[in-house]
DNA sequence: CTTATTTTTTAGAACTATCTAATTTAATTT
DNA sequence: AAATTAAATTAGATAGTTCTAAAAAATAAG
């Protein structure tokens, strides 16, 4: 059974949706996040349920069936091993590799991923530190939490960024924050949640509520 | 202006015909190349009239502009340059690179194109023997002309197929024929235009007619 | 427990790409 | 030059994707 390239937006965008911890998926949720209409999102639900891909009954939401797993994983994994080629490889910037990815992750073939996998040496994370599926579509996630959710004097490193826009990822390029950056809490600022940490132990930055939401952390 | 896959594969398909010496492309001929119906091709013919790219008078027939000339070479780069990652970095062998380039050459990204050139070295042939166009649409072409056509006692070089299906190439890599490889015409017989020819002075090799009009030699 | 609001779905249209069958035009034969 | 054959185009359908506007269903408010 074959997607269309999109379907494969839809269920990976969709896929994307339910493990945000969301109780369940909305239409307009979708809309949004694929920057398409609540129509157009109505249609493409009855036909993901046509092809068994998500369970769905109208009105009441839907839910991804083990298949519609399996397939988003599978894209979700060619999209993130295009990623680490462009940036390890062909030395894109972080920041311009997820346009591109977007379009590559719907090549057909399964000797290319399998050897584009070992080529770029297995990798297990993303540029943006997102774990990468197997073969198999096993994801090993590591525990990680926003960095707005740390306590003062506690410390990390950080694993991931939860936004992968281009104008947050020069904002962290501008600022010194980096993927594999070794943090520490010095300061929390209640009246607007912003926070003050020390890079590296040498450099000090502050950051708003919204940056640090977006700034995921192994806490150690 | 930007074409849809369907329009670069026609107006690629379009381009090789054209260059392949043929006073004017046929809607049949066209058709059968990218095994599509005549009638298809005529309701792209008008589409392809109206944005430009081929100057169109229905049932008179057809000729690439310049603009049209430039984008065919555009995805004729892209195609190439793919084939030489593949085969290079991700070891494909020359027969099984044809199918995926296919596809990858629409990935629409003048940043990718340019580093993957920078990474592949700005190779000059694909794997099969092609010239690749630089940035700019220039092709330099070597005078080459089929194994058929070289006389007794004549010496050269093979440096291009003109079949590019699995099947040929498999054979080839069967007999031991391959690009680069150094050979003399030993013998031709007049009933079948069959050729026998000496490999790298070493091995003699049989073909029939078919085969030596698809093997292209520079001759010395 | 009605009424209002929000969410979701359907109806109808547009655009792309492709096909089969019918028609039109051009080229060949007699 | 008329008749036949071949090539090319048009007509009409189907399938996919997306949109706007209208309708229906579910949820929230009073
Ligand atoms: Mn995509
Ligand atoms: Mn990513
Ligand atoms: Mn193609
Ligand atoms: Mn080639």
């Amino acid at each position: 059974m074959e997607l269309t390239t999109a379907e494969e937006n839809y269920l990976k965008a969709i896929y994307h949706l339910s493990e945000e911890g969301k109780k369940s998926v909305s239409t307009n949720d979708i809309a949004a996040s694929i920057q398409t209409k609540p129509a157009s999102v109505s249609d493409m639900l009855r036909k993901l349920g046509e092809k068994e891909v998500i369970q769905y009954r109208k009105y009441y939401g839907l839910q991804i069936t083990p298949l519609g797993m399996r397939l988003a994983l599978q894209t979700i994994r060619k999209h993130r091993l295009w990623e680490v080629f462009l940036v390890d490889k062909l030395h894109f910037a972080w920041d311009e590799v997820h346009e591109v990815a977007e379009q590559l992750e719907h090549i057909q073939s399964t000797l290319l991923i399998e050897r584009l996998d070992a080529y770029l040496n297995y990798p297990k994370f993303d540029p943006h530190g997102d774990p990468i599926p197997d073969a198999f579509g096993d994801v090993r996630s590591r525990p990680r939490i926003a960095l707005q959710e740390m306590g003062i004097d506690q410390s990390g490193q950080i694993v991931a960024v939860k936004d992968s826009s281009p104008a947050f990822l020069r904002y962290l390029d501008k600022v010194g924050a980096y993927i594999g950056a070794r943090i520490k809490v010095l300061d929390k600022v209640e009246f607007d949640g912003s926070v003050e940490i020390l890079v590296d132990q040498k450099k000090t930055l502050f950051m708003s509520k919204d940056v640090a939401n977006n700034i995921l952390v192994l806490t150690s």
